[in-house]
DNA sequence: GACCTGCTGCGGTCTG
């Protein structure tokens, strides 16, 4: 039998000797059979520095170099989600290539007007680009696109796990069949991915019409051992500054003691939390006149700040601790962290992986987790939530989850109406005017919006053809161009991207840019802020310029960045209800965070939930336990809100409201539970989430909703579940306040 | 009750 190196070309094999590797690894060789063997698409999966990169690129340069292409045109596409990843990339790919001929052209926003000309003029070898970059060359040369791409090979799509099923992963998907539809012919798709939950569901995502044909390679084994911790810790009452700081600071000295004189990432959750544990940590090293070590990290820091933390993490001779944002969840190559520490509850199985991937890379390392719960103490005023630590039973949910090795697979009937939109203007702008059958067939059947009804396309370019939005037209013989208002939106650069960002002011000091706040912080001259880790006054506020002035202060409070509440999933939620009627007491739990675990199975039974999901806190209160994640649980707030409640959602909870004029909870319950029409939307709740979605009519964004945010198919039987206990009043119940406002 | 990601072409000015 060949063997996998036999395989490569000689200049390949020449660069694989020249590595100094004594042979190739399991994953390289496999992926090199699989690739040189046959023309299969193919999902190469494996840890962060397992050498994927060359398990894709060795066979199908090989291929390249055995195999020239006849005509011009780029041999290698790959596709990938961070700037500085098709950076780091090029460059390893130049160094396999330079003896080889075959040239490699990273293209992005920050990419020389030079480098992309070149490229253009004599397009050969890889184009490692984005997806809004290739966005872009199919709305501003679209024409050219099959003289560019007609020699293509393979497109290789790193992080393929961070575009499943994101709008921009729906984006890059229709991307691809456009590129093929170019081309005349099916491209050989490779994805590249470390953390995948169900590799056959990402099959699917790769190529829909042929997912049992995909080739599927995972590095099994040599997984390092796992140390784990959950600490908790906790922080006086709601009223009670003193007693909160007390908790946090009590987590950040044990950061500052076992962290330091190492390089670790301490992921906070959101970025006000990032800065106030930044803050507190630069002020230890301060007071025990230690060099500084601790630096935030998140994006709405400078390119500046950031990459000079990024640097540290990857110098060998300074220890560096980031606290970060999902910032540092993927990307470039940092190196190795010695621990992984998670402050608060994770927001999803998935992202805690992956953050765990960060550490134990080396051999021989054991990978380090030190999970900090802080939850609130207890009194008599304390609301639901805190009594039943929700933060802390999700976070050992979660963590139950990961060593099960199971994680949140994508939503596959999720519309992406929004993103439909976007494709639709610019497959028009590429062939400067489309049918609508055409357009249908590009994008819904052959692309990625297959869940879209031919009635709902319509329905779609109706919404963008109205004169009020005015964004595409109709010509005499059918064919669909841009109107006045779709030719200016798809002309700016802006419109590349399929994701939104939120206005924002440029906080500047002593001439320098510290980083932006969004604009929704109201702020006033003489407010005391910490940014970026540190203490600023506000100078100067120049609102039209969008520009804040400050200059260093003794003291300040982070400011708010707003966000979006994402979703829980249901499995986790069932598995936080599991932990509240179980005795589990799991190892990794240190005293305290074991003791906080018993008081909220306590005050679950003492409740009274372990007997009934539905609980009166008072004569016009209740608490429901719906046992649901976000979307069920979502879906029955809005239905219990369109019968007149004020509903209020949590894990696996609704807080609901009677007021004067509502009919009974449980009557309503039954209604539901009986399949009554309801009018989810009877108080037009807010349905602009995506870019795009202001073009559409209430209609379509409901259905967006529906495929994606909602769950009505379960509104029936999580309201059986909620009216099947009996309900029977119980004497003298407990005082709970039924949550906090 | 959160986080992240991306960006063209043109016209102007400066430098060797």
């Amino acid at each position: 039998m060949v063997s996998a190196f036999d395989k490569l070309a000689h200049p390949v094999q020449k660069w694989v000797r020249s590595r100094g590797w004594r042979e190739l690894r399991k994953i390289q060789a496999d992926a090199i059979h699989a690739i040189v063997d046959s023309d299969d698409d193919l999902i190469i999966s494996a840890s962060t520095a397992a050498g994927k990169t060359e398990a894709a690129f060795l066979p199908l340069i090989s291929q390249v170099l055995v195999d020239p292409a006849q005509t011009g045109g780029f041999d290698l596409l790959y596709v990938g989600p961070l700037k500085a990843l098709i950076t780091d990339q090029a460059m390893r790919l130049e160094d396999i290539c330079h003896n080889a001929e075959i040239p490699v052209y990273p293209w992005h926003g920050d990419v020389s007007a030079s480098v992309k000309s070149r490229a253009l003029k004599a397009p050969k070898g890889i184009l490692l680009i984005t997806p809004e970059s290739l966005e872009a060359m199919f709305i501003r040369r679209g024409l050219e696109v099959p003289r560019l791409f007609g020699a293509i090979r393979a497109v290789v799509i790193d992080e393929l796990h961070s575009v499943l099923d994101s709008e921009r992963g729906v984006q890059m998907r229709s991307l691809l069949t456009r590129l093929e539809i170019a081309v005349k012919r099916p491209i050989r798709r490779v994805g590249l991915s470390a953390t995948l939950g169900d590799m056959k569901l990402a099959s699917a995502y790769l190529r829909p019409d042929k997912a049992e044909s995909v080739a599927l390679m995972e590095a099994k084994g040599g997984e390092s051992e796992l140390l784990l911790q959950v600490r908790g810790y906790v922080a006086g009452n709601e009223d009670d500054d003193d007693d909160t700081l007390a908790a946090e600071d009590s987590v950040a000295a044990h950061l500052f003691k076992h962290l330091r004189g190492s390089d670790n990432l301490v992921f906070a959750g959101a970025r006000q939390s990032v800065e106030k544990y930044a803050d507190s940590l630069r002020e230890l090293c301060e007071r025990a006149h230690l060099p500084q070590e601790f630096y935030p990290h998140h994006a709405s820091l400078s390119r500046e700040h950031r990459d000079f933390v990024e640097d540290r993490l990857k110098d060998a001779n300074l220890p560096t601790t980031a606290i970060c944002t999902s910032t540092l969840e993927l990307g470039i190559d940092i190196g190795d962290v010695t621990c992984v520490a998670q402050v608060g509850a994770p927001f999803s199985v998935a992202s805690l992986r992956q953050r765990l991937g960060r550490s134990g890379r080396r051999e021989g390392q054991p990978a380090v987790l030190r999970q900090y719960a802080v939850e609130l103490r207890h009194d008599s005023a304390s609301n639901f939530v805190d009594r039943l630590r929700l933060g802390l039973v999700r976070t050992i949910a979660m963590i139950e989850l990961l060593l099960e090795g199971w994680c949140e697979p994508p939503r596959p009937d999720a519309l992406h109406l929004s993103t439909l939109v976007h494709q639709i203007l610019s497959v028009i702008a590429e062939r400067g005017g489309a049918k609508a059958d055409r357009l249908h067939r590009v994008l819904c059947q052959e692309g990625p919006f297959r869940q879209v009804s031919v009635e709902m396309f319509l329905g779609v370019l109706r919404s963008l053809g109205k004169p009020e939005t005015g964004l595409i037209e109709q010509s005499s013989d059918g064919l669909l161009l841009l109107g006045p208002k779709g030719e200016k939106l798809a002309e700016h650069h802006r419109f590349y991207a399929v994701f939104q960002t939120p206005e924002e002011f440029r906080l500047i000091a002593d001439g320098k840019e510290l980083g932006t706040l969004p604009i929704t912080n109201i702020l006033t001259p003489g407010m005391l802020l910490i940014f970026s880790g540190r203490r600023w006054l506000v100078q100067e506020i120049h609102a039209l310029e969008r520009v804040i002035i400050v200059q260093p202060a003794k003291t300040g409070v982070p400011p708010r960045f707003g966000g979006d509440p994402g979703a829980i999933h249901d499995r986790v939620i069932e598995r936080m209800f599991d932990l509240f009627e179980s005795e589990l007491e799991p190892a990794y739990m240190d005293p305290t965070a074991l003791d906080m675990l018993k008081e909220a199975r306590k005050n679950y039974a003492w409740m009274g939930f372990s007997s009934s999901p539905v609980i009166e806190t008072s004569e016009d209160s209740h608490i429901l336990a719906t046992r649901r994640g976000t979307a069920k649980n979502c879906t029955l707030a809005l239905a219990l809100g369109a019968k007149g409640f004020k509903v209020e959602q949590h894990d696996g909870f609704l807080s609901v409201w009677t007021h004067e004029s509502c009919d009974g909870l449980m009557q309503v319950l039954r209604c539901v539970a009986g399949g009554e029409d309801m009018d989810l939307f009877a108080h037009s709740p807010n349905l602009v989430f995506e870019k795009f979605h202001e073009h559409l009519t209430p209609e379509l964004l409901q259905q967006d909703a529906h495929s994606c945010r909602l769950d009505v198919s379960s509104l029936q039987s999580t309201a059986s579940m909620l009216v099947g206990t009996n309900l029977e009043e119980t004497d003298a119940g407990p005082t709970i306040e039924p949550s906090k406002k």
